[in-house]
DNA sequence: ATAATTATGGACCGATTGGTCCACAACTTG
DNA sequence: CAAGTTGTGGACCAATCGGTCCATAATTAT
């Protein structure tokens, strides 16, 4: 074990913290003293800890790819088809829409504020689109092995590229507060391409 | 004309510059010394003509709204056909990959960004989707009289909401470093629901 | 026990935030 | 010209921003 008074807190649940006030709130929004009270620590460990809100913010970037790629997965391996998984993934933005519960989804939320304005945050931004296409690639393939989607024209990185760029929307618009209707008919239009 | 001093500044000119600072930046991003130094104008005469930060972004958005929707409006009377319309506009979201010009759209920006968090906001984004959302029935209903459209198993609004939703995710993908293929074989896939 | 190392809380920092206020400039109307 | 009205620049404001620093607590290694 390693000299020293030994730390507090667990890591992981204060990343997981300043993980969803990131996103309910958006990175300027969020202030230190929210993260503070969200995670329970003083501003000196969350400083000694992280270095710096970015690099907090990096660190949540990175643990929101780890959880929802792997519920993703976890999703998919249930499932009885690879369509079936999708359907579910569709259904499961949309059913936000009633319980308010909505703050879409992390990466597009940043996307949308920071964009490439900061050079970290856009490798970030990068790589959690390459993790989340490749989850869909699995998904893709699995469903071309099942039978249950089929696809034409297009290689399989594609559609997930595809998907994604779509699913995004239609969690930002359910945010943006776009009616259940028209958010429900627009995820069975989307899905029709598979 | 009303008495007292006139204005030295074109409002229009104004709301313009200010909405190309908060599209650019974002809201919470964009001081006020940021908007003074975009529009020209003192903080006075901002806090007088405007009343608040959030009051400026409101009339930033409704003015947003009201140039982007011409342009379409305008960009469909001169198209061939309205699938060429939707062709066009898609190339024009892909094009900007290349230029390092892409702020996403204002719209999915603020959706992103604040969402449901501000009452009057909240409204803005709704009014703004359902305008978006009429100049694409309007759009829709011209490519069914010219034939370069055929909708079946959904009603236009539906339609027209799917590709706000679409457009969007492809914007903000744009925004987030999506590589130029991907966007491009999406915008394509996006239109084969058409 | 003591030295070394790390964690923690809180005081403190300059800069900036959105916003107010007021004296004065500039104009119209009588 | 005087009275009335509105626009403008800049001084000013409390609050908050992200961030630093340091004395002290808590632990391990010697």
């Amino acid at each position: 074990m390693s000299v020293g008074r030994p730390r507090e807190f667990d890591s992981e649940a204060v990343i997981q913290a300043a993980m969803l006030s990131f996103w309910h709130r958006g990175y300027e929004a969020c202030s230190l003293s929210e993260l503070i009270d969200a995670t329970g620590l003083s501003k000196s460990s969350l400083y000694q800890s992280f270095g710096s809100k970015k690099q907090l913010f990096l660190a949540t970037l990175s643990h929101y790819c780890e959880i929802e790629t792997k519920a993703m997965l976890d999703m998919l391996a249930e499932s009885d088809s690879a369509l079936q998984f999708f359907e579910d993934l569709v259904d499961s933005f949309c059913s936000k829409t009633i319980h308010h519960w909505n703050s879409g989804c992390l990466i597009a939320n940043t996307a949308a504020e920071l964009g490439q304005s900061d050079p970290e945050i856009a490798i970030a931004l990068k790589s959690a689109i390459d993790l989340f296409t490749e989850c869909f690639v699995v998904a893709l393939s699995r469903g071309l092995e099942d039978g249950s989607i089929c696809i034409d024209r297009f290689s399989l990185d594609e559609v997930a590229s595809y998907l994604l760029i779509s699913f995004n929307g239609l969690r930002t618009m359910v945010k943006a507060g776009m009616s259940e209707r028209h958010i429900v008919q627009a995820g069975k239009m989307i899905l029709r391409a598979l």
